[in-house]
DNA sequence: TATTTTTTTGTTACATTATAACATTCATCC
DNA sequence: GGATGAATGTTATAATGTAACAAAAAAATA
């Protein structure tokens, strides 16, 4: 059991850091990808990295409003429709919330552990053991896997 | 790979005795955990069996009121709390639907694979592989585990 | 059994989450 | 610069879920 921590667990992180990176690495997949990433993407992008709990759409909406007046839902769901298609950003079914990617260029599956006191949520890096397992499975019932939502609630370490 | 698959997944299967089966499953667990499985409860958690898809609330309140003549969406959403409880029924967050569960005597967690063409589910009966998989990376992080949603989308073996 | 208490169900009203459809603006390419 | 397609604005509405209180039914107790 060595394993680094995710940066977000980090007691004191320096948290616009964590927002300048993952605006970067947003730049660079859509550059790849031959997409734009325009201000209101980047924009909402923000808004969702603004911290590491998951936010809905419409806490998103109320923010956006806050800082450029206007806004209706449908701006808000078509970005983070936009932004979920690249794999920045990932929607957690279980609280019909959004949060940002930690590692959006590593092929992966969606896979989080939520804490129920602090909301605060951290993307699991699976090791291949949990999606093997599921794969295995999966092949047993000749099934096909297209995707896979993993999603674990609890107490984390500092709620303990 | 040997594994009998679930009943559900059966072409020909007898559906009338699922349903009966689960009643009578229920029946017992009520009564086990000195709860009371009413007219309503009992009609709710046969609707919800009618078939191997999930269905949302809303589809159950229309089946409802079709069967009594009124209904609001609290009666279903209390009578699905009340299953859901004592995990007769089970949520799928993906789909804001809910699936009678095949095997509520066993304790377990709710993990389902379900077809994208078709909408049927089938509950995977994890011989401990994933889970344990998750808790120990769970334990890794220092996360204690309440509640865990497995639910794999893609296309199952009659689709193909 | 009558009374009280608790549980269940009914009912109204509303909150939250999400999308369809069409208009307008903006970027890009010729 | 005008044509084209992509992105955003706007209005309206659909789908999902819950709070709060009233009535009825069941269970507990006197």
């Amino acid at each position: 059991m060595k394993s680094s921590l995710p940066a977000s667990l980090v007691p004191g992180h320096n948290h616009q850091r964590c927002i300048r990176e993952a605006v970067s690495r947003a730049e660079a997949i859509c550059e790849r990808e031959g997409q734009r990433f325009t201000g209101l993407r980047r924009q909402v992008f923000k808004l969702v990295w603004a911290n590491h709990e998951p936010v809905t759409a419409y806490d998103l909406l109320k923010e956006l409003r806050r800082e450029k007046g206007n806004a209706e839902p449908p701006t808000v769901y078509r970005a983070l429709e936009f932004l979920q298609h690249l794999g920045l950003v990932h929607r957690i079914e279980s609280l019909n919330a959004y949060i940002g990617c930690d590692h959006p260029d590593r092929e992966h599956v969606s896979q989080f552990m939520i804490c129920v006191h602090c909301n605060q949520a951290v993307e699991i890096t699976d090791d291949g053991t949990m999606t093997s397992a599921i794969l295995a499975k999966a092949d047993e019932l000749g099934f096909q896997v297209h995707s896979q939502t993993v999603e674990v609630a609890g107490t984390c370490r500092s709620c303990r």
